[in-house]
RNA sequence: GGCUCAGUAGCUCAGUUGGUUAGAGCACGGGACUCAUAAGCCUGGGGUCGUUGGUUCAAAUCCGACCUGAGCCA
């Protein structure tokens, strides 16, 4: 197998998410992607750092806690326990949580602020206009809904605001941000998300403000106190903090010198812009390379409508991992959604009717059934068969042995959906193949060779889907390896980077012969449908 | 209003540079089997490939117009 890996570390970031409400399912759909392509990368034998964490400052924050009578920065505590209990229930593995509110992630603002200051791309002006405060940003009066309201926030009037802000030099970095477009054509993606930028930079860019008065939750402007920092200019921040090794002193030197440049930013397409026009421009001015890539991925609908709270049928995650559990939420949104295209949770029609098709009735029935048939026929062991021996007739065989480039290169692309569709192939043809095998039959005529043969390809088949698939499903991945006699946890990082070899794990025919197995157990009990408890 | 993307079986989607009877999974009907979480296997029904013009020996696939949906911008 030929896997192209140049560079021995992979960082990636979810958006540092706003503590103005408690963690939704777009959250968690991010969230869970990230960890799936952090796992993966560590599976591939990279250094991984995984960042999450939360941005906090800005008015409305500031607004919240204040109607819950709350400090904003316990309102924040609050909140932010919330994500890492959820974050913990999806059994996402980060490896960074970086909080805008840190000490030393004002250090790192502070000088970078004066990087670009000394650049002389920030300067101030009079800004007026009305003000969403939910959007912390001004609209134009034209945009405005009646009863001058924005339209994302329509339960808000905006604000009327007449001050002075400092700007940062946006409009400076307009060809040196259409050259990069052009030269990296891969950096924004999707490619209807990067054609969604390409139109927007090429109407001009203008400048953006980057600090408010009358603001105190946020960092103040190095050079003027009265100000505060925007919210943006502060979260963006927020990935270059998590970098600094936890020992190491909060400076951008530090910051940068191992992880930098991050490879990907993941984020839900509502933030495009901020990644992909304000963020390169920033780091320009502050002279500092930029990040490999920005994936903005689709929004979720449910039942075919749009989530909102006003609707009132918003998803809580916690409440669905609680009454299915992290594998299952974790498979539905990475095998049923196309990952950059917007998708939808329908939980009766297809949530499901997939994962008891998919991981209960094709892989944890295929896993149950042959390990009892070697139970009987082969005394509990791993019959005894070299897997490099049997004939390349074989049909589990076939596609194993190219199985495993093809699930890395879709997990390369971000294609989780291909990834677990190809796995599938394996395990459904791996029934069908036992069907026309019938190794019950064979047993009977006394065919012992012949049952050994069959029995041996469908376990390791398993193996070699429950190893592809452990970045999506890792819980399952355990137990299916603990059935097949293996001490594995895909949970723990350090066994995965120093004791198992990617090349060798995912290809077809490494389960060795008379192996002892483990009690044959559903590996995934079918899934009915259980009202919420909230 | 400008632009981008999408519109293929009940549902979710594949369909390479245009080329024989348009595919898969889920759901549904029927059948044979028994190792298995009444699972799996075989088999069947079901599509004017958004509409409409055009290019071509030949179009789901290329071009134009229109309709619908999503999004970005104004």
């Amino acid at each position: 197998m030929n896997y192209t890996d140049n560079k021995k570390t992979f960082a990636l970031t979810t958006p540092l998410y706003y503590v103005n409400d408690i963690p939704h399912i777009g959250s968690a759909y991010t969230t869970i992607a990230a960890d799936v392509l952090a796992r993966y990368q560590r599976m591939r034998g990279k250094s991984v750092l995984l960042i999450t964490g939360n941005d906090e400052h800005g008015q409305k924050i500031q607004r919240a806690a204040e109607a819950r009578g709350l400090s904003p920065q316990v309102h924040c505590d609050e909140i932010v326990a919330g994500f890492e209990k959820l974050w913990q229930k999806l059994n996402i593995q980060y490896d960074r949580f970086s909080r805008t509110t840190a000490d030393r992630h004002h250090a790192i603002v502070k000088e970078f602020f004066h990087r670009v200051w000394d650049a002389g791309d920030i300067y101030l002006s009079q800004q007026k206009g009305w003000y969403c405060v939910p959007c912390e940003e001004f609209k134009e009066e034209r945009e405005l809904l009646e009863g001058r309201r924005c339209s994302l926030h329509p339960n808000k009037e905006v604000e009327w605001r007449d001050e002075e802000n400092y700007f940062f030099r946006l409009s400076k970095y307009q060809t040196q941000l259409e050259k990069l477009y052009q030269e990296r054509p891969d950096f924004i993606q999707p490619e209807t998300r990067r054609n969604e930028v390409l139109n927007f930079v090429s109407q001009g860019l203008q400048d953006f403000s980057i600090s408010r008065v009358n603001l105190d939750w946020g960092f103040p402007i190095p050079t003027d106190p009265k100000h505060t920092i925007y919210v943006w200019f502060d979260a963006l921040l927020g990935y270059v903090t998590a970098l600094v090794e936890p020992d190491d002193e909060p400076t951008l030197e530090n910051a940068l010198a191992k992880w930098w440049p991050i490879n990907l930013h993941l984020i839900g397409k509502d933030i495009l812009r901020f990644h992909a026009v304000y963020w390169p421009a920033m780091l320009m001015s502050a002279k500092i390379s930029l990040p490999e890539k920005v994936f903005g991925h689709g929004f979720l609908t449910k039942d075919g409508q749009k989530i909102s709270k006003t609707l009132g049928n918003t998803v809580d995650p916690i409440d669905l991992v609680d009454r299915y559990g992290a594998d299952a939420v974790r498979y539905y949104f990475m095998k049923e959604i196309e990952f950059g295209k917007d998708g939808d949770f329908n939980e009766v029609n297809r949530f499901i009717p997939i994962l008891n098709a998919d991981l209960a009735n094709d892989l944890g029935n295929l896993l149950n059934r042959t390990l009892k048939m070697a139970y009987k026929y082969c005394g509990g062991e791993v019959p005894n068969v070299n897997g490099a021996e049997i004939s390349s007739e074989n049909p589990l065989k076939t596609i194993g042995l190219t199985l495993g480039t093809q699930v890395a290169q879709a997990y390369e692309n971000l294609a989780f959906s291909n990834a677990c569709e190809a796995v599938l192939t394996l395990i459904r043809t791996g029934n069908k193949y036992i069907d026309e095998q019938a190794p019950w039959t064979l047993y009977k005529q006394g065919n012992q060779p012949a049952v050994e043969q069959v029995l041996y390809s469908v376990l390791e088949s398993v193996r070699l889907a429950a190893y592809l698939l452990s970045p999506i499903i890792p819980g399952i991945s355990n137990d299916i390896y603990k059935q097949l006699g293996f001490g594995t946890n895909f949970n723990d990082k350090t066994q995965l980077s120093n004791t198992t070899n990617f090349t060798t794990e995912a290809s077809w025919g490494t389960l060795p012969a008379k192996q002892k197995l483990g009690e044959p157990r559903p590996i995934f009990q079918k899934l009915e449908f259980a009202a919420t408890n909230s």
